[in-house]
DNA sequence: ACAGCATAAACAGTATACGAATTTAAGGTC
DNA sequence: GACCTTAAATTCGTATACTGTTTATGCTGT
């Protein structure tokens, strides 16, 4: 028998494009068109359109009168989120280090060692997935379902912006350095120690965004 | 010339429903059907449709097999609400504190007072709207949008909550007694002072609901 | 009576079709 | 050749029709 509970064309979809746009696998030039993506699934528009509408609801896309586009996040919008980021982080984690399992943690180190060999190799496409996976793993240990889905919801929108961070090398070696450590504290299970540590996670991160924002804007056209 | 920047039916019917729900219209028995909507505003399913389920995505619907209604929010998460509210709300408050015009403070006032009005007359539903005024004007002079959307997106589904807590004479004291409170040290633009108080008035909130709560349960069948 | 099964009703999901709005392209004028 | 006008194409919003699934209803047999 099967044991699908019936998934609809339309939340297959939006799984889908959510996943892509989660992965980085979008550009800002990419425009989706419901009729295409219809056609490329074998479907109506409807279902698409169901689906991208969900997602632009959600943030992850915008809607302008050509398609839906990543949206373009302004350095304003993108330091509301770092101040989001500040207060909800560090409490989020400090409950979810009393929560994480045997495996949590295991999961966790893989990912630090991951996350170390690529100072060697300076693959900054492993370090982000590895953050990614340090990430997802701790955020799944919130026991509190509200504040994790609010952290969820604002951390897809500024995928591209942390992606940016990491061509700087010294942004690269904080972040490393910082991956070790979380996986310390995480282990150790002390909330205190955990909840300042994510905070100051979250502050390196601004710090690094800041760093390339500047760098950017005197090197723009 | 006509200046309406051309509302589609489906954000038409999307605001009206907000507000129906916002304004706590609607019950839990209360079987929302997009056809039977369709036909009231004469249109066809699929704008209800689009608002229905952005509604439900937003958290202010439930779908069911059977129709939309109002989401029943277990126990546990209304106190993870109530967490969020802790990390958000003070820090919130205090941004707007510096933000706030002098006709914010002058709605502030006249909402102070009708709170206060309250108290000779009882009426709950006054004083309920009253508290609304209070939180939408401050929380229109949060300057961080992404942290005041997150803020409202929350508040909508724990309004029928709100309202329910409001039926205890103690809990009606304290919160006139807060709301005056905080037209003091809104007024003075002290953001410190704003983020204790704000902390202790969703303190305040959290301990009304549980009182509410467990007289509930005691009394239930 | 009541459990189990068949049938009907209600409703959401999906498909197709049409119209309106807006951008892009083309053509014509000065 | 620049600018305005007009036509075409693109894409969204809405309407209508159909399909499948879930819930309710009623029937049958014990």
């Amino acid at each position: 028998m099967s044991n699908q509970p019936k998934r609809h064309i339309k939340d297959v979809i939006y799984d889908e494009y959510l996943g892509r746009i989660q992965r980085g696998e979008l550009t800002h030039e990419d425009r989706l068109v419901d009729t295409t993506v219809a056609s490329e699934f074998n479907v109506s528009r409807m279902p698409v359109r169901d689906a991208f509408m969900r997602l632009a609801h959600e943030g992850y896309l915008a809607s302008s009168t050509r398609g839906f586009t990543l949206p373009e996040l302004t350095h304003r919008q993108i330091l509301e989120i770092f101040e989001l980021r500040r207060l909800l982080e560090p409490r989020a984690a400090a409950l979810a280090a009393y929560a994480l399992t045997d495996e949590n943690l295991a999961s966790l180190e893989h990912a630090v060692d991951l996350s170390e060999s690529t100072i060697a190799s300076g693959d900054i496409a492993l370090l982000f997935n590895a953050s990614e996976m340090i990430r997802r793993t701790w955020l799944s240990a919130v026991p509190n379902i509200e504040l994790r889905d609010t952290i969820l919801r604002y951390m897809a929108q500024i995928q591209a912006v942390r992606m940016a961070t990491l061509h700087d090398t010294a942004s690269q070696r904080t972040l490393v350095s910082l991956h070790r450590q979380m996986l310390t504290v995480f282990s150790s299970r002390k909330g205190v120690d955990v909840e300042l540590l994510i905070l100051r996670f979250v502050l390196a991160g601004e710090e690094s965004y800041l760093r390339a924002h500047s760098t950017r804007a005197e090197t723009a056209p």
